[in-house]
DNA sequence: TCTACATGCTTGATAAATTCAAGTAAGTGC
DNA sequence: GCACTTACTTGAATTTATCAAGCATGTAGA
């Protein structure tokens, strides 16, 4: 018989929420170790390199940066600081606002965040497991669960 | 025209793995958020309540807690110390090769880290929103990528 | 306009997380 | 017994994180 305690592995058949959170919790811990050595590996500590993602989409205010990170204002200061003199990322003053600083990455920090993701060799191979379908069927879950 | 980018969403029908991970990165931080705030409610750092987490599956020595958590032994011995001035958690010295502590949660420490969980409002909500057939293909799918 | 009030960011204080180097205790192999 | 490894702890240094306070800017109403 399977398991009723939501291990990983094949499964049960038909899992409850519960078994999902707990699914979910593990694979995103996988998820984090790889994502975190891979930004190690270009002397990122994990919240810099989780910034330099964000960005990688567009540009963001120092408040949005907060919203995505889900941490305090503040904080982001210190961090923006450090890759700021990495030169990763600028500060911009948004002429509409100038209250607003827009944080922008450099050529230098998108090709970093490029390099981080594909050293995290462990999720790439990971994905490699599934078939073009399946990996077809698991963007429209993912996106499904967690739009926005 | 839909998009090239990866962004979230209905999003591309032949998704690449590079959309793939920034989708995963997207949930990930999503679920990130909720899970720090859920755990700030029961007074825990994420740290801590990631902790708890992987004690809910099992107990656990010091070692095994670094390697789960991706992260420096010492640190764990910090964390650790913190959970059991709570009486959330208990080192018990292994018997059998008195070097190694097991970490082993008590009945508080189970009743708080499930008390974390269901206070993942987002994630709950997130889940929902899936048929009972759509979550078992997403499990299938994520244990399949992620064993072990 | 001037006066409140709200918003965006920074600074300083403090705690926690994190890593590394070093140290102690306990097991392993010769 | 002796070298070697492993498990954990300690101490120093950096980063992360939060909160309270402060400054600059924007907004709305009297």
């Amino acid at each position: 018989m399977p398991d009723a305690t939501g291990a990983p592995g094949p499964g049960p058949a038909h899992p409850t929420k519960t078994q999902l959170i707990e699914l979910l919790a593990h694979v995103l811990s996988a998820h984090v170790a790889d994502f975190t050595a891979a930004a190690a590996a270009s002397d990122l500590t994990a919240s810099q390199a989780k910034t330099l993602g964000v960005l990688r989409r567009s540009p963001a205010s120092m408040r949005s940066l907060a919203t995505s990170l889900a941490c305090d204002a503040s904080n982001i200061t210190g961090i923006v600081d450090r890759l700021e003199k990495r030169a990763l990322v600028r500060r911009e003053v948004n002429p509409e606002d100038r209250r607003i600083k827009n944080v922008v990455l450099t050529e230098e920090g998108e090709r970093t965040i490029d390099t981080v993701r594909e050293t995290m060799h462990r999720t790439q191979q990971a994905l490699d497991k599934l078939s073009g379908e399946e990996r077809t069927e698991l963007y429209r879950l993912l996106g499904t669960v967690f739009p926005e």
